[in-house]
DNA sequence: CCGCGATATGAGAATGACTATCACTATAGG
DNA sequence: CCTATAGTGATAGTCATTCTCATATCGCGG
C-alpha cells in the first residue's frame, strides 16, 4: 500500500511521500509525452497542487496553490491533463467542478465523502466487500438494461466537523 | 404488475400506474401546501412530466414535456419542489442538471446508471447486499473522519445501447 | 549558438446554464 | 366582490467555464 496508512479499511487516503512525489511526475511526463504535449512548469504547478491538496480540488483551491498559475491556463491544462488521464474531474455537490489525481497515479481506487454543507471533498478508501457488492451490481445492471458498465462512482453525503460544529441549521 | 417489477433485483425501476399517479399528485399537493405552497398548473406539468420521464431529467426535456411551462417558471418552480422534497437534483454526468422525483415519491431507494457518451441518466434499484455493504462503509467512513453521514449515492458508469452501436469510438 | 516551426501562455472576450427582477395575473378567503 | 398574498414569465444579470489571439517559450536541426 502507498503511504501504509495501517488501518486500512475506510480510512482517509494517505499522502504521498517525497519518493513517491518524484515518481508522480515521471509518470506524468510520460502520459503526457504519449499525448505529445510537454510537461511545463505550470502543468506541473497543479499536478503538485493536486498532489498536495491531497482530495478533489476546485480551480480556486487550485489557483491558489499554483502559484503563478492564471484562471485561463489552469482551466486550459487541466482540460489537457483529462485528456491525458492525469487528472478526472469531480463532479462537486454545490455547482463547483472538482479536479483530483486519477487512481492510477494517486495509487488507490477510492469514494468520495462530500459535506452538503460546505461542499467539502475528500477521498475515503473502500472495503472488499463493497467493491465486491459493487461489481456484481455493475454486472446485474449491465445485464439489465443493456449498458456497458466500465466504472463506478460512490459519493457518501453528509456533513463535516467543521460545519456540525460551526452551524446547528 | 404495479410497481413491483417481479425480478426484482438491480432492475430498471418501473413506472407508475394510473392509480399511483393519482396518489402522486396527491402526496405532492400535501408536501407543497406544508410549506405553504399551492400545487398550480405549471408545478402539474411538471411532476406529471418527471413521473412520465421516469428517470433524471434535464431542463430541456421537461420544458419539452411540460407544455407551455417557460424556462424561468421551469427553473423557479423545480427549486421550490426541490426546497418541498418533492423533487431532487441529480449531477449529471455532462454539465447538465437533472431532476427527477425524490424516492419517498418514486417509492424507491435506487442509484444511478450513467452514460458517459451521450449523457442518459436512467434509474437502476439496488441489492440487499449493496445495500448492507454500503451502509456498513458509511458507518466506518464516519467514524474515521468524524463525517456525519446522512446519504449515499451510486452512480454507475458506461455506455448505453444506442450510443455503442451509433459510434465506434 | 542561432533561428525556425510548433506549442504554451495569459489577458480579455464570449458562451451558456442558471438566478434574480418586477410588472402583471390568478387565487384564497373574508 | 375585494383585497392580500402568491405565482407567472419576459427580460436582464451572474458567474463558472471556454474561446480567442497576440505574445512568449520550447525543442531541435543546422
Amino acid at each position: 500500500m502507498g503511504g501504509t496508512s495501517g488501518s486500512g479499511y475506510a480510512d482517509k487516503v494517505s499522502r504521498p511521500s517525497p519518493a513517491e512525489d518524484r515518481e508522480l511526475h515521471g509518470q506524468v511526463a510520460l502520459l503526457l509525452s504519449t499525448r505529445d504535449q510537454r510537461y511545463t512548469a505550470q502543468r506541473r504547478q497543479i499536478v503538485r497542487a493536486l498532489a498536495k491538496l491531497g482530495r478533489p480540488a476546485t480551480i480556486g483551491e487550485l489557483v491558489e496553490a499554483a502559484t503563478g498559475v492564471p484562471l485561463s491556463t489552469a482551466y486550459r491544462n487541466l482540460s489537457i491533463l483529462g485528456d491525458a488521464d492525469v487528472v478526472r474531474r469531480v463532479g462537486g455537490a454545490d455547482g463547483f467542478t472538482r479536479f483530483e489525481l486519477s487512481e492510477q497515479l494517486s495509487g488507490q481506487h477510492h469514494h468520495h465523502v462530500v459535506c452538503e454543507c460546505c461542499g467539502l471533498v475528500i477521498d475515503a478508501a473502500t472495503s472488499p466487500t463493497l467493491e465486491a457488492a459493487l461489481v456484481e451490481t455493475a454486472r446485474a445492471i449491465a445485464k439489465a438494461n443493456g449498458f456497458d458498465v466500465t466504472e463506478h462512482r460512490l459519493e457518501l453525503v453528509g456533513r463535516c466537523t467543521s460545519c456540525r460544529n460551526t452551524a446547528a441549521s
